[in-house]
DNA sequence: TGTACATCAGTGAACGCGCGTTCACTGATGTAC
DNA sequence: TGTACATCAGTGAACGCGCGTTCACTGATGTAC
């Protein structure tokens, strides 16, 4: 605030709206986040966004890429190597992943709702999601090499465990799951059921 | 519309109302339904709605509430009874499932997305989403009676399974897979992975 | 070091728009007698 | 069967609102000489 009234340019005015509106989603939903808003809380005049971006969605689909961008990092990191029993590895992606959408329930559904970005085709979210993908592929190759899951294509399996945790993930999210049940269990259950699921496949 | 024009009441515009708003999020999502497109697509004022639903928020939780019907009752359809293979029996429910969101995406997506709804506790919804669980619950239970798939908590055991299709869903209605892969074959071993995980349960 | 100038980030007033909703009304319907 | 009346579904004009976005501008910054 005070830096800001000394100087008449902001410095980085690009980081901060993506940063804010991510904070902004945090708070009160992606309903919550206008230009208007995102212009005034900053301190910055209504036009100024436009600045740095070309509109609306721009600045949402910047947001929604900063997101997939620190979960991968936040499932990338723990281990990335050979040490911890590899199985276990997959599990604790799976938990890590359920974890940061219930940590961040708005912006998370941001990264995923095709209704809030509008327009069909984001190339730079469409890379960030599809890196994601590319981890779990990966992870799941070097478990197939070690033989501790079935050999079936990676891809096709990256996309079943993807789709159970993020499934679950959204159920929690959208409180379609009864406030009584243990989290830390159900999570627990659910990428346990997948990797059994994987490793039992009789041979179809 | 002859007949709308003979009579000066519309009949049941009530029900005319969430049909005409579940035609219109299918053909434009929801962001499509207005309170003002609505009406003059059933050649009714403005105002007339608001005879049946005190607000935006009351009609699509009712469309919401339909779709969720309509889903229940296609997930019971095909057999109720013991006349087919058991397992079968939650195989079909999971490729339905996934094919209603498939059919009908931006239902879908209302049915879950506590965004477009707004308001917090929706006990209509509520029931309604509730109905899906406890139909699968006693499926399972079912089947575990029979022993075919393994004794833990049946209503855990739910959240796995629907999770792992409201995952799949959910993805394949936001353009996150590949449209490369054969979206049947991906569905089938999305429901036989997490078939196969509940069977093999090393009883933890 | 000092000046002239191009660049561009941020200003702030204003625009037009479509929305949900309200409200005094009017016409149709069903019912009591 | 006919009339009076209460009820209520649908009318249509109007409201206020908040939004995204535009645009001529001004002030700050960096650079060439």
């Amino acid at each position: 605030m005070a830096e800001r009234a000394r100087t008449y340019h902001h410095g980085d005015l690009r980081a901060s709206l993506v940063e804010e509106a991510a904070a902004m989603i945090s708070e009160g939903g992606a309903a919550s986040v206008t230009m208007r808003a995102i212009g005034s809380r900053l301190g910055v005049s209504r036009g100024a966004p436009y600045r740095h971006f070309p509109d609306k969605t721009a600045l949402l689909v910047a947001v929604a890429v900063a997101g997939f961008k620190r979960l991968n990092r936040r499932l990338g990191s723990g281990d990335a190597g050979v040490s911890s029993s590899s199985v276990e590895r997959l599990r604790r992606m799976g938990e890590q992943y359920v974890r940061f959408a219930l940590e961040h329930p708005a912006h998370y559904r941001l990264m995923y709702g095709k209704e809030a970005l509008e327009r069909q085709d984001q190339p730079e979210l469409r890379k960030a999601a599809g890196a994601l993908l590319e981890n779990l592929i990966d992870v799941i190759r070097v478990h197939q090499q070690r033989g501790e899951i079935d050999g079936g294509d990676p891809r096709a399996q990256a996309y079943v465990a993807w789709s159970a945790v993020h499934g679950l993930a959204s159920l929690l999210i959208e409180r379609q799951i009864d406030p009584n049940v243990n989290v830390d269990d159900l999570i627990r259950q659910t990428t346990q059921t997948i990797l059994d699921g994987m490793r039992d496949r009789s041979q179809d």
